[in-house]
RNA sequence: GUGGGUGUAGCUCAAUGGUUAGAGUGCCGGGUUGUGGCCCCGGAGGCUGAGGGUUCGAGCCCCUUCACUCACCCCA
C-alpha cells in the first residue's frame, strides 16, 4: 500500500523543532504583554471578498495565490493568505471602536499561499502579526517598530537590518506614481520584460528589481521621499527621530515598496542575512484607510507580520538547547520493581519533575543506554535486591556516582537536588 | 507559472556500463547474571523514486513521469 504523504509546501513541525516554536511564542507573549498588546484569535477561513477588498484585486496574492473554493457550491471561501484583513474584520464586526477606538492586537497562526515553495517559503506558513488600531500619531509607529526589534533581540537573533521608508499617503502617492510612470515610460525599452509589465501593474516595484539595466534606469528616477507631502514628510521625520531616541538602528531605503496595496506612509522591513533569497523576516507598515475600506469607520492603523519559519531558522544554538531533557529516568529489574517504579514515577511527576522510564522489559544495560540518551541527569534504579530491604539506587549520570538508600531518603534527596517538594 | 540541481539503508553519503550495491551514523544484541557514555565483536535493515528504452549486461546511458530542492516571479 502506498503511504500518503503531506502536501507540497506543507510541513510537519516535529518534536525538537516544535520546542523552538514554543520558545518563540512564549517570548512573543512576554514582550507584547509589556506593550499592552493582547491576543486575538481569528478563523483561518474567511469569505473571499474580505481578501479581495483588503489586499487588493491586482495583487499577486489575490490574482493567483489564494486557496479559494466554493463551500457546498454556494459561498466562496478562502484560506487566509495574511492576517490583517481578518483582524480588522473582527475589529469592525465586534464594534471595538464603540467602546474604545484604540486596540492593540496580536495574532499567531498559519497562512496559506499557493506559491512555488523554496527556502523560507511554504504554502502553509506561519506569522506572528501585530496590529495597532486607532492611532495616527507617529509615536505609535516608533513604538511598534521598537517593539518588533525588542522582540527579535530577546530571542537572541543578531545579524538583522531594519529598513524603513515612507510610501506617501492617499494624497501624494498617486502623484508620485504618475511621475515614476512618466519617467520610466520614456525608458521602457531599457527595462527588463518583467519591469515593462510592472510599469502598468505595480510601477513602484521596479525600484526593487535586481536586473542591472533596471537598476540603471531607476538610478536617477524620482525618489518617493522627495515627493511626499508635508504631512507625510513630518510624520516620517518624527518616526526616524523616535527610533534614534530609543537606540534602534535603521537604514532608510527609499526604494523599498510593499506588496500589499493597503500600505501608506511608514513602511518597514527586517532583513535577515542568513535567510537566502527570501530574506525578509518581518515586514509591515501603516494602513490608514483600510478599516474604512473594509466597511468600518475611518480609523488609522499600523502593523507588522513576522515570518515564523524564517524566524525559527535564525535562532541561535542547537535544537537541543530548546528541548529540556528529563530530570530523572527510572530503570527497573523484576516484576515487583516495575510496580514500585510505576508508583514512583507518578509521585515524581506529581512534584513537577520530568520523569521517564522504559517499558520494553529489556536488560538494565539497555535501559541505562536509553537513560543516557534521554539526557536525564539522574537515574533511579529500582532493583529486586534493594527493594527487598525497602531501598533503591540513585545514580548521578554526570559523574557516575551512585548510592543505595531507603526509598524515603531517596525521595528527600531528589527533592533537594531539584528544589521541589 | 518558468528555469537549474538532486533522487542509492531510518539519516548523511560512496560505488569506470561488468561478480552478491558499500561506508559512516543510528537501531538491535554480545563483550559485563544488575549499570549509560569510550572501545571491540556480531546482526537486522535496499524493488538504487516510478515506468519505459538502449545493451550480452544499467544504480550508472536515453526518454517519460513523480518527488525533493534552489532560484526567478512574489513575499513573511
Amino acid at each position: 500500500m502506498e503511504p500518503i504523504t503531506s502536501i507540497r509546501g506543507f510541513k510537519d513541525i516535529l518534536p525538537g523543532e516544535s520546542e523552538k516554536w514554543q520558545f518563540v511564542e512564549r517570548k512573543a507573549r512576554e514582550v507584547f504583554g509589556a506593550y499592552g498588546v493582547r491576543e486575538l484569535r481569528i478563523p483561518i477561513l474567511e469569505k473571499t471578498d474580505l481578501f479581495r477588498r483588503g489586499i487588493g484585486e491586482t495583487t499577486d496574492i489575490v490574482e493567483k495565490e489564494m486557496y479559494t473554493f466554493l463551500d457546498r457550491g454556494e459561498e466562496s471561501l478562502t484560506l487566509r493568505p495574511e492576517a490583517t484583513a481578518g483582524a480588522i474584520r473582527s475589529y469592525i464586526e465586534h464594534h471595538f471602536y464603540e467602546t474604545d477606538p484604540v486596540a492593540r492586537l496580536y495574532t499567531i497562526g498559519p497562512m496559506f499561499r499557493r506559491e512555488r515553495p523554496q527556502k523560507g517559503r511554504y504554502r502553509q506558513f506561519h506569522q506572528i502579526n501585530v496590529e495597532m488600531l486607532g492611532y495616527e500619531d507617529p509615536r505609535v509607529d516608533g513604538e511598534l517598530i521598537g517593539m518588533l526589534m525588542a522582540f527579535l533581540t530577546s530571542l537572541g537573533i543578531g545579524d538583522l537590518d531594519l529598513e524603513i521608508n515612507s510610501l506617501g499617503c492617499a494624497d501624494c502617492r498617486p502623484l508620485f506614481r504618475e511621475k515614476v510612470v512618466r519617467y520610466l515610460g520614456d525608458r521602457e525599452d531599457t527595462l527588463c520584460p518583467d519591469c515593462q509589465r510592472r510599469l502598468r501593474t505595480n510601477p513602484l516595484r521596479i525600484f526593487d528589481c535586481k536586473v542591472a539595466e533596471c537598476r540603471e534606469a531607476v538610478r536617477e528616477a524620482p525618489v518617493i521621499l522627495d515627493s511626499v507631502c508635508d504631512g507625510c514628510r513630518d510624520h516620517f521625520e518624527k518616526v526616524k527621530e523616535l527610533l534614534s531616541s530609543i537606540g534602534v538602528p535603521f537604514r532608510v531605503n527609499p526604494r523599498m515598496v510593499r506588496g500589499l496595496d493597503y500600505y501608506k506612509k511608514t513602511a518597514f522591513e527586517v532583513i535577515g542575512h542568513s535567510l537566502g533569497a527570501q530574506n525578509a523576516v518581518a515586514g509591515g507598515g501603516r494602513y490608514d484607510g483600510l478599516v474604512r475600506d473594509l466597511g468600518g469607520p475611518d480609523i488609522p492603523g499600523i502593523g507588522f507580520a513576522i515570518g515564523f519559519e524564517r524566524l525559527v531558522s535564525m535562532l541561535p544554538g542547537r535544537d537541543e538547547d530548546y528541548s529540556p531533557a528529563p530530570d530523572i529516568f527510572v530503570a527497573t529489574l523484576g516484576r515487583e520493581a516495575e510496580d514500585t517504579a510505576f508508583r514512583l514515577l507518578n509521585d515524581l511527576r506529581g512534584k513537577g519533575l520530568r520523569a521517564e522510564t522504559d517499558y520494553s522489559g529489556k536488560s538494565l544495560k539497555a535501559q541505562m543506554k536509553r537513560a543516557n540518551r534521554s539526557g536525564a541527569t539522574h537515574v533511579l534504579i529500582v532493583g529486586g535486591d534493594e527493594l527487598a530491604e525497602g531501598a533503591l539506587v540513585l545514580r548521578d549520570m554526570k559523574n557516575g556516582v551512585q548510592e543505595k538508600m531507603p526509598i524515603p531518603d531517596a525521595v528527600v534527596k531528589i527533592e533537594e537536588i531539584f528544589h521541589v517538594r
